[in-house]
DNA sequence: TATTGTTATACTCTATAACTATA
DNA sequence: TATAGTTATAGAGTATAACAATA
């Protein structure tokens, strides 16, 4: 190593992560949301990655026990997504056991989504480990920060204004 | 349709998408996080869908250009994804001309990434659409939410506690 | 040996379009 | 004709592992 290059020196080689300048985007709101988003996916991986499910698959199978019969369409626009693409998650659950179709004898075209015993076990099992995700996402704010920014976002979500 | 079936019911024949139970749901922040995270980017693709850039591409390109001579490692750090899935980021910009590699004599092995000419004059002409994003994003909430959501998001975070 | 970046590969999430069965 | 769901296909975003060049 030549003796004009220094190895310690005062200035970081690379910048630090906390101090890269974030210029405009530090007030932009879908950039904090993706940001914290991204947190909230590093925290459920800890905490919940061994079940074997996304944040987006649970979020699914709660609506699922919650709506007990409801049709693949509904749950695809309540979720956001295409039919399709529903489709192939509810296939994933049902190979799983988590939830069942059931045909209608009313409409023998759709099928009512329920969830099984075994989906209710898993819920039973991955609830803890969701709150403890949670709580480690949320442990820099208090808890009545917490409450007015869920506040918030269900404010700037909601469909009726 | 036989007589016992009625078209027009009191009762929907799908459940509307804002009546769906969320249960557990309704207090669960990631939940929340990830449902406004799906109305940012639905709004993005409508304001800024036409500029083929996803909403984590322009971050990169504001990081890229609020911090010029960054180098691969550090950004993908900072963005929270691997080197080689930034690589292909960067590969993509490159060949768009908006964003350019420069080796350094100081370290051959590491690239220093510049946002280029057609770079800034990309973001230039973005930026008044992403504005226009956020408005329609945030267009529930008053100014003064809004900047606390912000806030909130900001220490829900920071990584220093 | 360790680090920067690339390449090859694969998996998940997503959409679109065309299809079948049923209404 | 319209709707519920499936299938085939494609593309974006992501990661892991092995590699070359350089430190």
């Amino acid at each position: 190593m030549s003796s004009n290059k220094k190895k310690s020196n005062s200035v970081p080689q690379s910048k630090n992560v906390d101090t890269i300048e974030l210029g405009i985007l530090e007030d932009v709101l879908g950039f904090h949301l993706r940001r914290a988003q991204s947190a909230n996916f590093r925290q459920f991986a800890q905490h919940c990655g061994h079940r074997n499910v996304s944040p987006g698959q649970l979020g699914l199978l709660y609506k699922i026990k919650y709506n007990p019969g409801i049709n693949q369409t509904t749950l695809a626009k309540a979720e956001g997504i295409e039919r399709s693409t529903l489709g192939e998650f509810i296939d994933r659950f049902e190979e799983r056991k988590l939830v069942e179709r059931r045909r209608q004898a009313s409409d023998r075209r759709a099928y009512a989504l329920y969830i099984t015993k075994d989906g209710e076990d898993f819920l039973q099992e991955i609830t803890p480990e969701l709150f403890s995700s949670e709580q480690e996402l949320g442990k820099k704010l208090t808890k009545k920060e917490q409450n007015t920014l869920i506040n918030l976002l269900r404010k700037l979500t909601a469909s009726k204004s």
